[in-house]
DNA sequence: TCTGGGGTCCTAGGACCC
DNA sequence: TCTGGGGTCCTAGGACCC
């Protein structure tokens, strides 16, 4: 069932631009003009700098790729507790505008202006650049700006010119954005979509808008008769101010290299990847009902089982024997594999969790014991402080490889009178790699 | 896009219940 | 006992997003 908004809306969706190197060079002033990259600590560009991005350095180029077309750039590991509080910051400067903002992902939101060109006496467009303004004198950084009747067509408009654009598509101009635009593009329709598309000659996102509405609603399912509408300027997302509460699932993936067959080692990454799973679930107070195993052969092919786990937990000892036998299940001896995750699902706070008459209550209550302090050793002294001895070939051989050091601690003048616990406390969302 | 990590939502099909 | 129709819940898998 489609709903479509009866009246027309104006949505505003803002994209800050290049976010966490835009931070960085927000944070370290004298970073500014050169070329900034993120993502040390995995090896691969999780943000570049526009000034790197002009040198041909492109977001998931490997780090070495990215030295040598770009000899002269920073590099520096992504620092997300940072990048979360720009983020809260530029959400309040929207809300200063209007009460329904969405606050889509770490550096993008969605914002329903409708109606509000009276309160500030002009056009949709001079909101749209004060907002713009008002990020990037408060917080240092520049964010692009579309406006238009949907949340897909603000899309559209944000990412028509970047950075610092502002475009505003009114609903006599929609085609002229769409006509040059291919319909892979869009937001919300995949390579797979498009090449589906493409079997019917529909290449670009006019052509795809433009389709009849008995095509679309043969051929393809709900979330794309929605994009459909929106594309024509009918409204059918509507913003929504509910910040998401906490997660639905959680989900731990490592990759290695080379790819391994060895049993033992595969067994102590997922090992591993539960550990630090549950140590988020604990963090957020959530515990889960579910556990999905999968492992990545070098073919890129996942195979996975999902268990029911006997309580639902947050407490890794609790679910070690599932896990056993998840990967009994899933792994075979003749299979090179790059990756292992897990994924911690049927989510639900941890206070509302019952026990059952064959849980061993003094038990349960004793290990709760034990794992906040093990959670507050963690804090003090770093991740795996102290750890399944499962997980334990995992540990020696990312020694072995050189582990990663913890991100350095700076300065943060900008948000002062916050301290580390509160700014744990806050929701971070999905971020942008 | 020769490929890192963390998420969400939708759909089809089976189980199970009147 | 082979025989309707309808609802709900769950799961596997696909597709897409940042």
């Amino acid at each position: 069932m489609i709903t479509i908004h009866s009246w027309p809306r104006a949505i505003m969706h803002i994209d800050a631009d290049a976010f966490f190197a835009s931070c960085e060079q927000a944070i370290h002033p004298e970073l500014k003009g050169r070329p900034v990259i993120t993502g040390k600590e995995r090896g691969i560009v999780a943000a570049a700098s526009y000034e790197a991005k002009a040198k041909g350095v492109e977001r998931g180029m490997r780090l070495f790729e990215a030295k040598k077309v770009c000899p002269d750039v920073v590099l520096l590991p992504s620092d997300y507790e940072t990048y979360s509080l720009f983020s809260i910051r530029m959400f309040e400067i929207l809300r200063r505008f209007s009460p329904d903002v969405e606050e889509y992902s770490i550096d993008e939101a969605f914002v329903d202006l409708t109606g509000l060109r009276r309160s500030f006496h002009g056009p949709y467009s001079d909101i749209a650049q004060r907002v713009q303004e008002t990020v990037a004198k408060e917080l240092g950084i520049s964010a692009s700006i579309g406006v238009s009747l949907t949340k897909v067509l603000a899309k559209v408009a944000s990412k028509h010119k970047k950075p610092c654009g502002l475009t505003i598509i009114p609903g006599r101009d929609i085609h002229i954005y769409l006509a040059n635009l291919p319909v892979e593009k869009v937001w919300g329709i995949g390579p797979n979509t498009s090449a589906f598309l493409r079997k019917f000659s529909i290449t670009t996102a006019l052509e795809f808008a433009g389709s009849k509405e008995e095509f679309i609603k043969a051929y393809l399912s709900k979330p794309y008769q929605e994009i459909w509408h929106e594309l024509n300027g009918r409204s059918v997302y509507p913003v929504t101010r509910e910040s998401k509460s906490g997660y639905k699932s959680i989900s731990k993936t490592r990759t290695f290299t080379p790819p391994s067959r060895d049993e033992t080692f595969i067994f102590a990454q997922l090992s591993k990847n539960l550990e630090n799973a549950c140590i988020k679930a604990r963090r957020y107070n959530l515990a889960a009902s579910r556990l999905i195993i999968f492992l990545r052969g070098q073919d890129f092919r996942d195979t996975g089982v999902e268990l029911k786990l006997t309580r639902t937990t947050a407490y890794p000892v609790e679910i070690m024997e599932s896990l056993k036998e998840g990967f009994r299940e899933v792994y075979k001896h003749d299979t090179l594999y790059r990756l292992t995750g897990v994924v911690l699902a049927g989510l639900q706070p941890e206070m509302d969790v019952q026990y059952t008459i064959f849980d061993d209550v003094p038990g349960i209550e004793k290990m709760a014991r034990v794992y906040s302090a093990v959670d507050e050793l963690s804090e003090r002294f770093g991740k795996h402080t102290v750890q399944h001895a499962s997980s334990l070939p995992a540990k020696l051989q990312a020694q072995h490889e050189g582990d990663r050091g913890d991100t350095p601690v700076r300065k943060e003048e900008l948000f002062r009178g916050e301290n580390r616990r509160q700014r744990l406390g806050l929701p971070v969302l999905n971020a942008k790699v």
